[in-house]
DNA sequence: TGCGCGCCTTCCCATCATGGGAAGGTCAAT
DNA sequence: ATTGACCTTCCCATGATGGGAAGGCGCGCA
């Protein structure tokens, strides 16, 4: 009865791709869409709106799990907006988090570029920065795992054998 | 002959997980390591050495591809720094736009989150603004692709079928 | 000699969000 | 009926990393 739009018309009215409006319904994230007979997808305008919805949050860097837990909010009448404000300061946090760790390489590495010359001699701090010490980055959420304990496991030089190289 | 130490040592001694290494290895990153007669790979002083330099190029954020190029100009003594300077430049300006994206995000998200009670009651700003307006956000590098252009294909209301939901 | 534990090997799968492309069916206008 | 744009599903790729399984190796200790 209503406008009813399929897929590609969908995409362009909600500024989400085909491609990731189907993937949104293979993971649940909205509700399947109605069929054709012929197959195709149907989409009302509450539709679209969802995936306009979906499409700004992910805009913000919401990741789609989060947008999941938005959605439930967006739809629940009786929600408190300080869940809501709870959800997006947390994610406020990540965002500012993942953007001081960057800009903080940047400004190691910024270092080390003015120190170098930038001419046609082989001579580069930078080359020597990445040599040498240790970053001192404070990593961020995404910590650096230390690969595994070194304890008992130590050097064993291999007493002559077929010889290496 | 001389200090020789399996992947697990190298890794702790590197600071690149033994993982990570054979992945490193297997794309060509760094050359095939040697391997002992019981098929345990073996690495020397040299061989961590490129390894630490790797790990910290990743821990400034270079991608691969790009430490790749590094690892050539740092074996290449007629290189000359204006080549390392202007990739450490380019990196610069990725990693600072990327920063400056996610600060954006945060701002946009902030501005909301101001404007929220944060109380009991379900009225919330933040909602809205996912609902409403575009994100003004002047996306970087990675620019949102648009989808596709919607041109020819328009709304085509179904005339009375079958009926939907 | 043999046991056992911790290391090593390879191989496959998962993450996160997105897109590319193939093979084949549908729709609407000519 | 033909054509071209659209739709369908399915598989694969990205980038860097990890998890885990199945089976082999190394070495200390009884």
């Amino acid at each position: 009865m209503g406008i009813v739009m399929n897929i590609g018309q969908a995409a362009d009215a909600s500024g989400v791709s085909a491609k990731m409006i189907r993937h949104y319904e293979s993971i649940g994230l909205v509700p399947q869409a109605d069929r054709r007979d012929s197959g195709y997808r149907d989409y009302d305008p509450e539709d679209v709106h969802r995936l306009s919805f979906v499409r700004r949050a992910r805009d913000l860097g919401f990741p789609l799990e989060r947008i999941r837990v938005l959605l439930g909010l967006w739809g629940d009448p009786t929600r408190s907006s300080a869940e809501v404000k709870a959800l997006a300061l947390t994610h406020i946090e990540e965002l500012e988090e993942k953007a001081r760790h960057l800009q903080e390489m940047a400004d190691v590495l910024r270092g080390l570029a003015d120190a170098c010359d930038g001419d046609g001699r082989p001579h580069c701090p930078i080359i020597e920065g990445l040599e040498a010490r240790s970053v001192p980055a404070s990593s961020p959420s995404g910590e650096r795992p230390i690969s595994r304990s070194s304890s008992t496991r130590l050097p064993s030089r291999r007493s002559p054998s077929p010889g290496r190289r």
